[in-house]
DNA sequence: CCTACCGATCGGTAGG
DNA sequence: CCTACCGATCGGTAGG
């Protein structure tokens, strides 16, 4: 029966303006107002703005981790259609509307100082390796790059972030739409064509 | 015979910090240090820090656009041997080792104020359309997004600005690899197979 | 370009 | 969580 309203309150603004702004340019004063809080009420919640930043990932990670995992779960399709669930359910938490995701990203990460940064990737660490195996379990004609196909085609599912706006085909269209960009051709590798 | 060399170090050391720590991230004093310059004279050459950003974007596009054009300008082959060309001169403009062209990607606009990432998307304005100009030309199968087939093929030569390391497969061939990942099956529709 | 400086804002803290 | 505050740093400027 804590009320961790107000940590939860801090977690959002933070969610949204470290996501907007990016984290050197969102200050303390900008989260706190947010709530309604003072500036140095925070640190009563977290320890320092980068605790707060980690707590933010680790969120972000989770939320697009268990979509995925969840996807995953019901599913019992071969390899090509494991992998396709899979990119649904990431594009559907990433573009989903959850702030917390918009901090999920080596761009976002790139810009931090060294030591946060290597933090920020330990949290991403077991997500992008379950992306690994999918791909990894794919058949694939010789000759294609299977690392270079893993990184395209995540980047380009994360590069959606860019361009994506409401209104138009949804996250999953979109996902689906993707993966057969990559499929089509490659896939007959196992089919003997 | 100006002497500009002065104007020049700082456009180089503002790329440098600009693309490495973010446009907040970087202080005024930053780039004058990095110069052997006090903070206030940073004025004397360019008259804001915006200023200052923006002189680099542009020439960080006019760096890519150059690159793309020179190819495109030697090119005599189809529709996607030209896209494939532009691909490949993209990706070596990008990943080339010019730290200007860091600075030139959405994700690093989106985190501006939204009055200084107009003025960005503007300067890309003209680059960004030659690009849709060659993807238009392409021929696809029936069924095949062609707007998203641009997205996603620009979102996956720029997302090598994450994960591209020095040593392993050259800009040319990974932008090679890419396009060959989108074009073997989609490019059938052409061949009437 | 330097000197010398401005007001504003920053992340963070002591004490309650 | 607020009060009250800290030293450091910020973008920028006047005057030369």
């Amino acid at each position: 029966m804590v009320p961790d309203n107000r940590r939860r309150a801090l977690l959002d603004a933070a969610a949204k303006f470290f996501g907007r702004r990016g984290f050197a340019g969102t200050s303390i004063r900008d989260i706190s107002a947010e709530v309604g809080m003072l500036p140095g009420s925070m640190y009563y919640h977290f320890s320092s703005k980068e605790a707060l930043l980690l707590a933010v990932h680790e969120e972000g990670v989770h939320h697009i981790e268990e979509s995925v995992r969840r996807a995953l779960a019901k599913s019992s399709g071969n390899p090509w259609q494991r992998l396709e669930e899979a990119c649904v359910a990431h594009l559907e938490a990433l573009l989903g509307g959850n702030e917390y995701v918009q901090v999920v990203t080596p761009q976002f990460t790139r810009l931090l100082p060294a030591d946060l940064s290597k933090q920020l990737v330990v949290q991403r660490d077991s997500y992008e390796s379950l992306f690994a195996t999918l791909v990894d379990a794919v058949e694939l004609p010789r000759g294609v790059n299977r690392r270079l196909l893993r990184l395209t085609l995540l980047g380009s599912l994360n590069w959606t972030l860019i361009w994506y706006r409401k209104g138009g085909d949804s996250p999953a269209q979109i996902a689906q739409e993707i993966v057969r960009l990559f499929r089509v051709r490659l896939d007959e590798g196992s089919d003997g064509i």
